[in-house]
DNA sequence: GTGAAAGCGCTAACAA
DNA sequence: TTGTTAGCGCTTTCAC
């Protein structure tokens, strides 16, 4: 059906057998050149064009993959989308990106598709899934996750060090000569961004910050999440002078709820994120952030994926990204 | 490959043949009860999954649309993604999302591995090909455009009124009392944007403001265009208090090239965009916008590509979201 | 180096 | 109502 001719029609005008027009497709040695050449020939004449679901039936493997991730819309997904579709072009495999957007019915039933489809591996963004119903699929197929949400046996792992980064950001603030500094934690049952929060905790630990002086708040992982808690923040009248946002665009609700209460960033109030989003550097008061390597991130999946092994991880390195919406305390 | 077990163990468990078990697979109506509950049983407890591959290569059709976007990491697309795979999902279809990335070659590409993949039909977002690559698609399988980008006769079209969209935001500045107001532009062959550019000129004409009192820049399609063009614009000292932004990616860089000026928003400066991303309403100056609805125009696409007919075209309305970021002139 | 034929897992006539 | 048998378009032994 592709374009209605067929491996036969070639085989045909070119004279030869089924068997010879398949071999010079997939580049066999063994074909004599005058064979190629008019095999070739009749490939162009023809326009012919061999059908991938035909192929995948007969060899039982698709050169796709697919990749599930929590929400199409948000720039930090799209960059780990455009990473992997990039790294399988160059070796010629595809990825299939679906946005699962916080429906697990919908996450298993693409799961349930994609291997229906006989995808070659599977990568995991943030999957809202028991971690029971994750296991069987180890052994049937390669298994990598983007951040270590679920624990999976034999699962394949990509990741920043999320604690890490968190470290690197306060340690940020503290240099600045913050003391007294807020968090707006993530408030999903999210372990990347539980570490980014351990993280926090554990740099003021270092700095020998007291946990009083800590003002911590939780919120869903989005803006609306990220300016109520700011707001929160504000209502505690806690006098603290920056504060450490888990995700970027998070921390784009709390600098509009600082604006809302007039609130200067970064004069009064300093203002580091994570993730470092597309727009982030864009922002009216540029947002300093912790950069993930999100197409990295994508790229090394689809690497994962197709020359790894069960069990194998790759951590990425995280970088502080200083910019305007972090400044000494007045 | 599936998970091993085929079509075949289950006609051999139930003790019927090939035929019937593809029959209560596909629901057909002959078939005595008895024996469904029987096939019913063995595909049970083989925990036997049809291969979508078999299916697709023995039925020609693959229940499986593709959807090109410009890019991945940009909201706008995810929403229309997003849109799409939801309207497909109830239609028990699947939508592969591929990113372009200004690449013409990977758009070819993209193009030719779905053909080869007998999807059951093309959604185009933004296509960078000539019209004439796009055209002998057409009769091969249904394509339906986001925007009217490419003239390709027989192709479906889902879109807004861009220059109604337009006029409406200028009427809007002009209505709070701007009189002489900026436009950035599009730099891009992009018919949408076009659009949005004459509608600006359009609704200043009606309102009777001459040409000398508009000042206009063009500028590439991204936060980084939109700020260089404000520059560019403030440069001109052309005392104008409202500018009229194409995207809202491109306003938000307008803001933040304002906010480095030190030009307040809305007070000494109104701006207003086009689109109404996802993070539009919460920017610290929340954009009043020219809502688009995306995920609508997505979903509309797969209704078109599986229900419409070539030629067919859906105009969605566009609403004008009053925000923070416009003001009355001081 | 090349042809013949079986088979990938399924659907859809056609018979019975 | 059910079984039988061609295909769908390709790959891959196994001979020659």
């Amino acid at each position: 059906m592709a374009s209605g001719v067929s491996i036969y029609d070639v085989a045909n005008l070119a004279g030869v057998s089924l068997g010879t027009v398949s071999r010079v497709l997939n580049g066999a040695p063994s074909v004599g050149d005058v064979t190629r050449q008019k095999v070739q020939q009749a490939i162009d004449t023809l326009g012919y064009r061999p059908s991938t679901i035909a192929r995948s039936l007969a060899r039982g493997a698709t050169k796709t993959l697919a990749m599930l991730v929590p929400e199409l819309n948000n720039p930090l997904f799209g960059d780990l989308a455009e990473g992997a579709q990039d790294a399988a072009d160059d070796s010629d495999h595809v990825v299939l990106v679906y946005g699962i957007n916080g429906d697990p019915a919908r996450e298993r039933r693409y799961i349930s598709s994609v291997l229906d489809r006989n995808v070659d591996a599977l990568v995991l963004v943030g999957s809202i899934l028991p971690a029971a119903e994750l296991k069987p699929l180890i052994g049937r197929l390669p298994v990598v996750q983007i951040g270590r949400q679920q624990d999976i046996p034999g699962s394949r792992i990509v990741d920043v060090d999320h604690e890490l980064g968190a470290r690197t950001a306060v340690q940020h603030l503290l240099s600045l000569g913050h003391r007294r500094i807020g968090m707006i934690e993530g408030a999903a049952d999210n372990r990347a961004v539980e570490d980014r929060g351990r993280g926090f905790h554990a740099a003021l630990d270092a700095a020998g910050v007291p946990a009083r002086e800590r003002v911590v708040v939780r919120a869903p992982l989005d803006e609306a999440g990220g300016a109520a808690a700011m707001e929160q923040l504000l209502d505690l009248d806690a006098r603290f002078t920056a504060v450490y946002v888990v995700t970027d665009l998070m921390a784009l609700g709390a600098m509009s709820a600082l604006e809302r209460n007039g609130v200067s960033v970064p004069r009064e109030m300093s203002v580091i994120g994570f993730d470092d989003i597309r727009i982030s550097m864009h922002l009216p008061v540029p947002l300093t952030t912790v950069r993930q390597p999100s197409r990295d991130l994508g790229a090394a999946a689809v690497h994962l994926a197709l020359d790894g092994i069960d069990g194998e991880s790759r951590i990425l390195p995280t970088e502080l990204m200083v910019r305007a919406s972090t400044a000494p305390p007045i």
